[in-house]
DNA sequence: GTTAGCAGTATACAATAGGTTAGTAGTAAC
DNA sequence: GTTACTACTAACCTATTGTATACTGCTAAC
């Protein structure tokens, strides 16, 4: 049916399904509105309590970071360390694991970078031609 | 614009807000269900017209193909091109442009086959435990 | 004694994403 | 004449996601 692209059209059917599946599940790890936002914060600012990554992540309310946090925890990128005393201190912590993302997130700022330029320049131009 | 990543603090705050709103971009451009999937069997198979990605997409509806394909349209990944004949056929092949996803869809690729990987042997060490 | 902060949870609702079914207009094969 | 193919679109439904508001139980400050 297809021959096309490389070399072996046979095994090339299971590398593209391999291929889907990974890349699937790297979209449902990280994508969202939220997890890659916190994951940022806790690397520039260091572990963080609940309410001060509340105040850090603008705009995110507490149901929504209590989810995502258990979420991030499940997938091992966050710790949850509580420090019982009088008030109980809760603080979360990237794990050795998150720092395995370090190339994703490089890929995505690069790109996404280069996306913005290109879109800001577009609307320049038509910006442009309809003043001419 | 920005030097490195750590060493200066008052600096990094613009930087981080600069690569926050990338990472954004870059998710939105190709997060959700099925845009990916849609470039990559583009990728591998080729130009192809609706029904042919219908089919080949699994589990997509016309409706979400329709809605993607137009997004894909609007992010300048993909063109859309009619020939006009007794049935009017239209294809959608990827522009230069979709080239550049290419580090992106590599280190989610290498990412999520690493990931899954180490999901694998934790399920295993825990059937493991069990039956111990 | 009222207010504020700690770390959330409960409830209700709104918005968005995605799915299901059916239907358009035209052609061509059975 | 019925079926199937072309490329979609409209209407409707559900499920996930996000928002808003209030509340818990506890401590400490004012």
């Amino acid at each position: 049916m297809e021959t096309q692209t490389a070399e072996h059209p046979a095994r090339s059917a299971k590398a593209c399904a391999a291929r889907l599946n990974a890349i699937h599940d790297a979209i449902y790890a990280i994508g969202g509105k939220w997890k890659l936002k916190i994951i940022i914060v806790l690397r520039e600012e260091g572990s963080k309590r609940f309410n001060e990554l509340q105040r850090l992540v603008t705009g995110i309310s507490a149901r929504v970071l209590s989810n995502e946090l258990r979420e991030l925890e499940l997938n091992g990128f966050v710790i949850r360390k509580v420090y019982d005393g009088r008030p109980v201190v809760v603080e979360y912590e990237l794990t050795d694991y998150s720092d395995t993302l370090g190339g994703v997130l490089h890929a995505l700022d690069a790109w996404g970078t280069m996306h913005r330029e290109k879109i800001r320049s577009e609307m320049q131009a038509a910006a442009n031609s309809e003043t001419k």
